[in-house]
DNA sequence: CATAAAATG
DNA sequence: CATTGTATG
């Protein structure tokens, strides 16, 4: 279990010292989220870990932005303006690594891995952002190759870490309460059998990860996390649940709420995909 | 002299039936300038005759803008986006020819000519948009080419019409008295020597046009025509006059305002270049 | 329907 | 510093 002494001064946040807050955002290019508004909701939500995907501008720009209070680490896409994940903690990572797989997916912007030391133990935030895939486009044969090492990942981050956490857009709804119109995307990337058919294997026994906005969340329809710019998807909430908290068990019994911030005090939402925020009880009551 | 009966009713505006109003605007894409207003401008002028520079639509698109209420010649360049020269009238013209040269400019979108039937006369009215050819690139020969075109082209004009008017952004200053800051822009496009002597023969006895805007305005700096969008050169008044109304001599008599619509009840601008609005006294006073 | 970069001005 | 089409989502 995670160390109360070393956890307290540092990682955590100080507005909610007993619970670890991680946020994962993909924000569609982090320039026009803040213009949007995304500084508001990060000023209102306390978060100890923020994870980031399509950041989509240049590491200058992020810091610039996100500002020094935050440990930032970041994965540019070789191609400017694409792709993009980050890591932003209160607390400095004990190692990072940029990228999964080999040189095909180095710079492709899509994976990060940080680990906390936990005095003892070890804490591993991944903030990934699988391809969306079009089907029958040429990036859909990434999208599956990616699922590939990400389920290898996945396999040994379970075996090696005491606790870890896969936060992000991972393009793919798993079952039906996953998307509003599941019936008329049955074809359509992101609900594709061959997709869906990754999470079963992910959340079964073999590999063992925990699918931790579900669990909390029980046997309702969503709670989405993407809605489309076009027509009125938002309003009307036809969206996908594409964002999620993956989590080792011992950590996600941890978990105490799980909130897609759809909507707040801030206006308009700053990117088609709302944060997914988790609160992580990472101390055990001693008194 | 231009026939009073055959211009009464049609070719001329009602509000201000004894003059013709010819405006020229380069509108730095049609679409943007109506979303920043142009549609109050125009409903505002009371235009007989519009001539448009970089139209940057296809069009359809200028069509739907523009309305019902003009005939409209319209000449695209083959790139998309770019260029694209346009005269609406409340006339129909007699005769349109769409470009100037041969091939190579054959789909430039920088040169239209209609011709108006005045019942026994011709009035020609050309919308030219030459280019900026940046000093040192390859569209700088580009523009010495057009504007060798452009000289036989005045020089053809002025000997075949009873009437003929050049309108457009012709991207160049001619003497010192039309670029704010001239002295420093010796070296640029638009300003050069080889380009500004292009002029000096335009206007010299063997070609014989009129500048009118700096016939009307007198010996003065400006009036300027364009500024860049950067810094504050609209408000400091830092701007380039590359926007003319050539006329030949007898029209260019018959002229009797030029006006630089810089900013009016409207708003902001709506291009990085202001509309210079001449009416032409076609009728001598009968009685 | 939105983002970012590229080319052009 | 603004416009456009393009690729990508």
């Amino acid at each position: 279990m995670v160390d109360r002494v070393s956890l307290a001064p540092t990682l955590r946040h100080s507005k909610h010292p007993e619970a670890l807050r991680v946020a994962t955002v993909n924000v569609n290019g982090i320039r026009a989220a803040y213009r949007r508004g995304m500084q508001e909701w990060l000023a209102d939500r306390n978060v100890d870990i923020l994870c980031l995907q399509e950041v989509r501008a240049p590491d200058s720009v992020v810091r610039e932005l996100l500002g020094d209070s935050w440990h930032i680490l970041h994965s540019e896409a070789a191609a400017k303006g694409r792709a993009g994940v980050a890591v932003a903690s209160r607390l400095a990572p004990s190692e990072t690594r940029e990228h999964i797989g080999d040189e095909y997916f180095a710079s492709a912007g899509r994976w990060v891995e940080a680990d906390f030391d936990l005095g003892g133990s070890t804490l591993s935030v991944v903030s990934a952002y699988v391809h969306s895939g079009e089907a029958g486009s040429p990036q859909q044969d990434d999208k599956y190759r990616f699922l590939d090492l990400m389920k290898a990942r996945l396999t040994e981050l379970r075996s090696t870490r005491d606790h870890a956490l896969v936060v992000g857009d991972l393009n793919v709804g798993h079952t039906t309460r996953d998307i509003r119109n599941w019936k008329g995307n049955l074809k359509k990337a992101g609900f594709l059998p061959e997709e869906r058919a990754y999470f079963d294997s992910f959340l079964g026994d073999a590999v063992g990860w925990v699918d931790v906005h579900r669990d909390l969340a029980g046997d309702v329809d969503g709670p989405y996390t993407w809605w489309s710019w076009r027509g009125k998807a938002f309003d009307n909430d036809a969206g996908w649940r594409i964002d999620y908290h993956l989590a080792t068990p011992e950590l996600a019994a941890a978990a105490t709420s799980a909130v897609v911030d759809r909507a707040h005090s801030w206006e308009a939402r700053f990117s088609d995909h709302a944060p997914l925020v988790v609160d992580y009880q990472l101390l055990q009551p001693q008194d």
